[in-house]
DNA sequence: GACGAATTGGACAATTGTGTCCAAAATATT
DNA sequence: AATATTTTGGACACAATTGTCCAATTCGTC
C-alpha cells in the first residue's frame, strides 16, 4: 500500500550545496520543503497515476500546506514535469555508474559477469527510481509527449546501445561470439531482468540472496548461449 | 493517442448467444449496447486509468447515454470489475489456445519452436488483451486487491509453470538439456518478449515481418543455450 | 398497430479537485 | 532586535464528476 520515498535533489540545488560547503543538516530548510514536496509527489503520482494524485494528499503527505506547494512549483502539470524529470537524471546516472563497473577484460568472465549483473539488477532494476518512471511513463506517456520523447532518449535509447558496446568489447577480446551486439544487449538485459520483474509484478520483496542467484542465472544462460567455444 | 478497441463478449453471453442459436447478427441489440459499452470503458480505463476515466467520456465512446451505463453495469467499480474480469478470461483463453500448439515431439525444433514462438507473441504478448491487463493492473492493483489476485492466479501463475511442462516435455524427449524447466521457462519468455515489450514501450508499431524475426532471434538464443548438444 | 421494455437527455445534489487571494504566523537574515 | 521572506490555513470561485430521478422517446415484439 505505502511505497518507501525516494529522496529527490535537483543538480542545481546540489550545486548550491556543494558551493556553500558542508551543511550539518543535508538539506537547508529552505530547500528541504522543495524536497518533501516532490518526494511526496513521486509517491503520490506513482500509486494513484496523474489523474487520480491530488495535490492536497501531495501535501499532506509532505507535510506542508497546500499553498506551498503552488508556490514552489507553480501548477500540477509543471510539478509532474519536474518529478519525472528529476527521477529520470537520477535513475540514468546510477545506471551508468553500475556500467562503468562492467568487465571488459575478465579473468573469470562467468564470475564477474555474475557480481556485475547482480550490481545492475540492484541497481537498475530493482530501483524504486526506474520502476516509477517506468510506470509512469507508461500510464502518462499519452498525456505528456514531450516527457515521453525526454524518457525514450534518457531511457532505453541510451541503455542498450552502452551495454552493446560492452558485449561487442568483450566479443573482440575472444570471450564472446556475438553476431549482434545489439540483439545480445537486449537479450542479456531481458534475461537479467525477468525474474525481478516478477516479483515485482507479484508484488513480492526480493530478498538480496535472490537477486545474486538471479544474476548467476542469467549470466549463466547467457555464457551458454554467447561465451566463446574455447 | 487513440487505442483500438477489443471485443468484449462474457462467456454468460456467449452461452447465451449459442442457447438461441445461430443469429445472423451476432451480437442481439440488447447485449450489443452492453458489449460497446465494456469495448468502450477497457479503452478509456486503459488510456486514462481508473480515476482518469469519466462515465461520460465512456458512454460517450460507447455512443450511448450515460444512463444507460448505470442501466447496465451500475457503478463505476463495478463496471471496472466486469471490464478487467473478461480481459483476464480473453487474455488466458488466448495464451492456452497458442499453447496446445507447442512442439512437444518436433522433427526439425528450431523451425517449429520459431514458429510457435511468433504466435505466441503475436497472441499473448502482442495482443491488445494482455497488454491492457497488466498495465490495469499495475496502475490499479493496489485499489482491487482482489482483482489483484484473479489476476496473479489467471496470469503468470498458470502461464509459466504450462510453459515449464512443456519444456521439461522437450527435455524428457532429449531435445533440450535443462535443469530447471520453470527457470528456463521464465528465460525463454523474457528473450521471446523483450523486442516487442521495447517496441511497446516506445510506442512503436511492430511490423508483421518483425515479429517472425524477434521469435527466430529468440528461438536461435534460446536453443544456444538449452538444445541438446547431440 | 399496440404494448412493454429499454433508452434517452436533461436536471439535480453532493462531492471532489484546482488554482487564487490574503492576512496572520512562523521562519530566516541582517 | 528589526526586517525580509516563507509558510500557513482558511475562504473562495470554478469546473468536473458521480450517481439518481423522471418524463419523453425510441425500439423490439406480438
Amino acid at each position: 500500500m505505502k511505497t518507501s520515498s525516494v529522496p529527490l535533489s535537483s543538480t542545481a540545488e546540489k550545486a548550491i550545496d556543494a558551493a556553500i560547503g558542508a551543511t550539518i543538516d543535508p538539506w537547508p530548510p529552505a530547500t528541504s520543503k522543495r524536497q518533501a514536496i516532490l518526494n511526496a509527489a513521486a509517491d503520490v503520482f506513482a500509486e494513484q497515476g496523474f489523474a487520480g494524485a491530488s495535490i492536497d494528499a501531495i501535501a499532506v503527505r509532505a507535510g506542508v500546506s497546500r499553498q506551498t506547494v503552488y508556490n514552489q512549483v507553480g501548477d500540477k502539470d509543471n510539478l509532474f514535469k519536474i518529478v519525472v524529470g528529476e527521477i529520470t537524471e537520477r535513475s540514468s546516472a546510477g545506471f551508468f555508474k553500475v556500467l562503468d563497473t562492467f568487465p571488459v577484460a575478465p579473468t573469470d568472465l562467468e564470475e564477474e559477469l555474475a557480481v556485475f549483473s547482480a550490481q545492475l539488477l540492484r541497481k537498475a532494476v530493482c530501483d524504486p527510481n526506474g520502476r516509477w518512471l517506468r510506470k509512469l511513463v507508461e500510464t502518462e506517456g499519452a498525456r505528456f509527449p514531450a516527457l515521453f520523447e525526454t524518457w525514450k532518449e534518457y531511457g532505453p535509447g541510451k541503455k542498450y546501445p552502452a551495454v552493446a558496446a560492452r558485449l561487442a568489447q568483450l566479443a573482440l577480446g575472444g570471450y564472446l561470439e556475438v553476431d549482434d551486439p545489439a540483439l545480445a544487449a537486449r537479450q542479456y538485459m531481458a534475461l537479467l531482468a525477468t525474474d525481478l520483474r516478477i516479483d515485482q509484478q507479484f508484488g513480492r520483496v526480493t530478498p538480496e540472496a535472490e537477486i545474486d542467484r538471479m544474476a548467476a542465472d542469467a549470466t549463466r544462460t547467457f555464457l551458454r548461449a554467447f561465451a566463446s567455444r574455447k
